[in-house]
DNA sequence: ACCTGAACACCGTTCAAGT
DNA sequence: ACCTGAACACCGTTCAAGT
């Protein structure tokens, strides 16, 4: 009956951390669960990480690689159009990995693919023109919607989309009831989920994109 | 000997919370501390919040509101000098509380005070010559910049600013090699520290900024 | 009402012991 | 070498009991 289990190894158990931070979040990612996802014991697994945020710089660094390899082979007639579907691919796959963003944010250690992915989106921008300077300003302009994720601290549709808004918060938020307003005359029924995600984080990806490509031929 | 203990309130305890996380990192705000810090037992809190999660989100509410009060009385002859004073003086305040932009980026719950403060953006931009739909959009190009703060996930400076880094990372980054080697020609024995965090937030800041006031003329 | 001691169900991690 | 049982030092939180 005892199968012949697989030996954990470090890849191993990063790769059942993803999978379990893509069914149940990341809150679900304790070292005993991850253990007997692989049919171990929990002590087992320090054999192979070094200890919990061994574990999450381990998922940081698979995840970019993951990007990396999705990106690798885009080409463009542009830096913009380049850059612009790179950034777009790398969203495509936090889309798949909800939790991520997060988790990128948090860790401090510098992954090795981040790194890299970020290496040729400067050897992308400073081919199509920019100064060593120029791209350097640009990663940080960018930030995180280098990597395809923005960090969005208040949605609107969350605030007041919703039709069951209290009054007196109404009458606290004035500019935002009359945005929804506006909106909502505009496009009736989209009160809920009026917000669409992906288009939001293109306008703001051109806006910095068109900035840059201003800058460079300044 | 028994001083007359001020009587715990949700404020008290969010105020402690706050004053914990300054000091030690927010790693180190455990109900136990924060009820240490107030001089009872942990089990009391639970009084005055609803959970940990409660406090987190108070904290935020606290911090918002803070930065509410900063912003209040900023006039300004256009939306952009206002809109930017204000969000400079946001990130003032986050200045002195380095742990809470990713306390405010982890939080799911809409915090009152922080839709306060992007009604008054979005009033701000409305008068001077928004569209509600644009400033829509503009919150979302915005993010978390709105509110002070930036995500970095890759520090240049961190990656390849000291001298130490193993020659076969830095064959497998080149571009960023360029770029460091640059800098460090135009601005030599700036290697560590060369990124000046306040600066690169107001290139970001005034990129968007000036795209969206091209946008409005447009 | 406000506060608390003891307890419960979890964590991550260490250690000594197994094969 | 790789794995594991038991244990330790923490968590957040519940409950019944105090004032």
């Amino acid at each position: 009956m005892s199968a012949p289990r697989t030996p954990l190894s470090r890849d191993r158990v990063l790769r059942a951390a993803i999978a379990i931070a893509d069914a149940d979040g990341v809150e679900a990612l304790t070292m005993r669960r991850l253990a007997r996802a692989l049919d171990a014991e929990a002590m087992s697994l320090y054999h192979h990480v070094k200890n919990k945020d061994d574990v999450l710089d381990g998922v940081v660094d698979v995840i970019a690689g993951e990007i990396n390899a999705a990106v690798e082979h885009i080409t463009a007639p542009t830096w913009k159009a380049a850059a612009r579907e790179r950034i777009l691919t790398a969203r495509s796959i936090f889309l798949r990995h909800p939790w991520a963003p997060a988790v990128f944010a948090g860790r401090t250690a510098v992954s090795f693919e981040v790194v890299r992915y970020h290496d040729r989106l400067v050897g992308l921008m400073h081919d199509g023109g920019f100064s060593y300077d120029l791209a350097h300003h640009a990663l940080h302009a960018l930030g995180s919607r280098a990597l395809g994720f923005a960090q969005e601290l208040f949605d609107p549709g969350d605030a007041g989309g919703n039709a069951d808004v209290p009054p007196e918060l109404a009458a606290a938020v004035p500019n935002l009831v009359g945005m929804l307003a506006e909106v909502a005359h505009d496009d009736p029924g989209s009160t809920l989920g009026w917000c669409d995600d992906q288009f939001e984080f293109e306008f703001g990806l051109d806006l910095v994109l068109d900035g840059l490509e201003r800058l460079r031929t300044a």
